[in-house]
DNA sequence: GCTTGAACCTCTATCTGCTGTAGCTTGTAT
DNA sequence: ATACAAGCTACAGCAGATAGAGGTTCAAGC
């Protein structure tokens, strides 16, 4: 039987975040002492790992639980959570390549600046201007 | 005079976003109508595609507000917008590079699949598994 | 001058994914 | 028996918006 700061530690998982999961229905209720204390299995500790590693992924709390439903009907077609996972590849692909091209305009202006005062500061001026933007009305993604 | 429909079709923001901005300071205070209604100027205009530009780039709303300072106030040293613009390409930098050993992972991921069962999918099966994880308990930016 | 309807207004709630705090209770080691 | 770390609930708050309800104003056409 394992305490929450066990899963904690083991997890890298702050207290509050597994309790969050349980309240948002990630992770299933736990057992409780006779004080109200949660107390967990190994079983527990596996999926909250899915879980952390998933986000560190970047999936979605959406997109894990329906991994977690895949996995939990083990007899079902695996091309869903195949289909899940190239969907978030191709996210990431477009992020980095975003990022790239903010990379570029980013070492352009710290090139320019010779630090001088702000009225000639090309930081400010290429933020001011809009048109070398490649991605004109792009969000950037969280 | 252009109102608040106009800013938001020529900079791509939407219109409950330039009245949050103006709520949390970025924007100043429009001038109104009579009838209460916004309407801005020219400056306004340039002040908001420049907070949109900076934060395609990445920008938090935060740098953005010192960015405005910095460029409000036209005699000081620009060493500060370079500061901030080198703080923000090393976290682009650093984003950057986590997404592509994510990439590489879900890469993995994908191409281990081979469209059967739940039970023997290689997308699961990763992700239940933590020791081929390179950033062990690293955060995956916003 | 009047009517229409798109565009505007405020206010409040919601989203994601947590994190932090206050104030109290429980579990465990000595 | 006592100390105190670790647990509990409940609620507030963060960034950075976005959505909707319900009401008002502006401007163009007739």
């Amino acid at each position: 039987m394992l305490a929450i700061g066990t899963l904690s530690r083991r997890t890298g998982t702050k207290v509050q975040t597994i309790r969050y999961y349980e309240e948002i229905g990630l992770m299933n209720e736990a057992g409780r002492t006779a004080g109200g204390q949660r107390r967990y299995f190994e079983k527990d500790l596996d999926r909250l790992a899915f879980i952390r590693h998933s986000r560190q992924l970047g999936f979605s709390l959406d997109s894990i639980r329906e991994l977690l439903d895949l996995s939990d009907n083990p007899s079902q077609s695996c091309a869903e959570a195949d289909s899940i996972a190239r969907r978030q590849l191709h996210q990431v692909e477009q992020r980095i390549k975003r990022l790239q091209a903010l990379k570029r305009e980013l070492k352009r202006m710290v090139a320019e600046c010779d630090g001088d005062s702000v009225a000639e500061c090309k930081v400010l001026e290429v933020l001011r201007d809009h048109s070398e933007c490649l991605t004109e009305h792009d969000q950037i993604g969280a």
